[in-house]
DNA sequence: CGGGATCCCTGGCGATACTG
DNA sequence: CAGTATCGCCAGGGATCCCG
């Protein structure tokens, strides 16, 4: 094994900070397949999100550069969330990760409800 | 909330319920690396995990049948953990995460301590 | 419409002690 | 060596109300 175990690990550990947590793997996944996505229309397609968790979330994935956000100055205001450069780099881990738990449930269902959305 | 009937299966939230927490994801990449893992070695190289965090992720492991524990009834006791075929799997898609954040760190590096192990 | 501000509570996780 | 068993914290997340 190299030596650079050490960064290894911290690797693993980052990725993790950055689409861990409760929505930001689906929310980078949304943004992917729509391109753009108001901050309404996020929040139907979350299906029970907060608000608070829906901003709280987003605030962290732009101070992480994965999103961007593009604040259209009228009245009734209007929002537009999309993926960054990085954002988009991302996508394809977590198209696997989409994949390879597709091929689970293929082959043998998974029942738990605290999974749906 | 009624809503449930449309609730349908999720692909990225079962697959971040399986890699999700603390640790597993850095657990399933170091059985990967060294194959075979001990339970005292795991917790060595965890660095500061505690006896409860480790015994309880590697259950809930086991139990998605991600990671398989072989024990040898002898004095002084002895179990291996290793990934399962369903566990290696995974492994593409957490080293294309694991890149993607070395790729990162080496454009800007990240100075976050919490992610340091 | 797109949030902020508050209050609240669960459960993920840590620390410590003990055991076959 | 490889765990169990308790106790307890606190941050992640939920519910509700309010605002420009």
């Amino acid at each position: 094994m190299s030596e650079n175990e050490n960064s290894t690990f911290c690797s693993v550990n980052y990725a993790f900070h950055c689409i861990g947590g409760k929505y930001k793997g689906r929310i980078l996944w949304y943004l992917h397949e729509h391109k753009i996505l108001r901050y309404g229309e996020l929040k139907r397609i979350l299906n029970g999100i907060t608000t608070k968790m829906l901003t709280q979330t987003l605030r962290e994935l732009e101070k992480d550069n994965l999103v961007s956000r593009k604040a259209f100055h009228e009245v009734p205001p209007k929002v537009e969330y999309s993926l960054t450069k990085a954002g988009e780099e991302l996508i394809p881990s977590i198209d696997a990760l989409r994949a390879w738990a597709d091929r689970r449930n293929a082959e043998k269902p998974i029942d738990n409800l605290v999974l749906l959305c």
